[in-house]
DNA sequence: ATAGGTGCAAACAGTTTGCATGTAT
DNA sequence: ATACATGCAAACTGTTTGCACCTAT
């Protein structure tokens, strides 16, 4: 499928160079409102799909959370949500060993891991927001 | 607040006692509704809500899933979610250091963590449903 | 008898879709 | 020029709530 540069488009992918961590489209449509006055949300619905589609996004699902959305192409890794400010960070790397969790009979395909405190923000160190 | 022993709450109780994995409220409406025929999917979740404020019921969170609900009081565990039936099961223990991940800055509170793959029933083991 | 519970339908939030209009190409 | 994208509102799904009726105590 050809994908026009729209003026929305370009502003949800800057949306999310600029942040530099996973954003639910909430945030996008926050985010990208600033550079596109009239923005829908049904808009940052179907590009951010149509960016998975391209796979420049990549989705996080996190329990019992909407949906965020990151930069694709990383390499295997888990995140971080913040219990006071609600939002999701990279970390990286992983653990050897999780997937012997599961007993004889379970075959294990993959993991998710998410991590839950305080991000260094909310922790004191330079509430920059 | 006074609990009442309904029709409802009692077969509610027992899908989670017979089922011995995690329920979905759709699951429990399911598995109870054979005992109590017109049981209605508002009387699922309100039950649900006080058997989790009694402390009985524990809610289990899923990634991108609706949450599922698993009688309270066990030690410490994570999940299997069967990617080919979708139902959840109990895993046992953990690892350390999990929480490690987390670079400086951040302060780590807890953890979930998800295996997903086939289950031994899915698997071939025997499809008993 | 009566406070609390149930069933049904309406209300809600997040997400998706239909449609007339707008706009990259 | 025209096929694809947008914005708005309606539709959908999972969950919650209001309300008249029902029932365990």
């Amino acid at each position: 499928m050809i994908t026009r540069n729209t003026r929305q488009k370009v502003a949800i992918r800057e949306a999310f160079e600029e942040a530099g961590r996973p954003l639910s489209t909430g945030e996008v449509l926050d985010l990208a409102q600033s550079k596109v006055e009239k923005l829908g949300i049904a808009t940052v619905y179907r590009n951010v799909k149509s960016l998975v589609d391209e796979g420049w996004l990549a989705t996080v699902e996190l329990p019992g959370e909407t949906s965020r959305y990151e930069i694709a192409g990383k390499d295997h890794h888990h995140h971080f949500q913040c219990e006071s400010c609600s939002r999701v960070f990279e970390l990286h790397g992983c653990l050897p060993g999780l997937d012997r969790l599961a007993e004889t009979g379970y075959s294990v395909r993959r993991h998710e891991l998410v991590l839950y405190g305080s991000c260094p923000e909310c922790n004191g160190n330079r509430p920059a927001r």
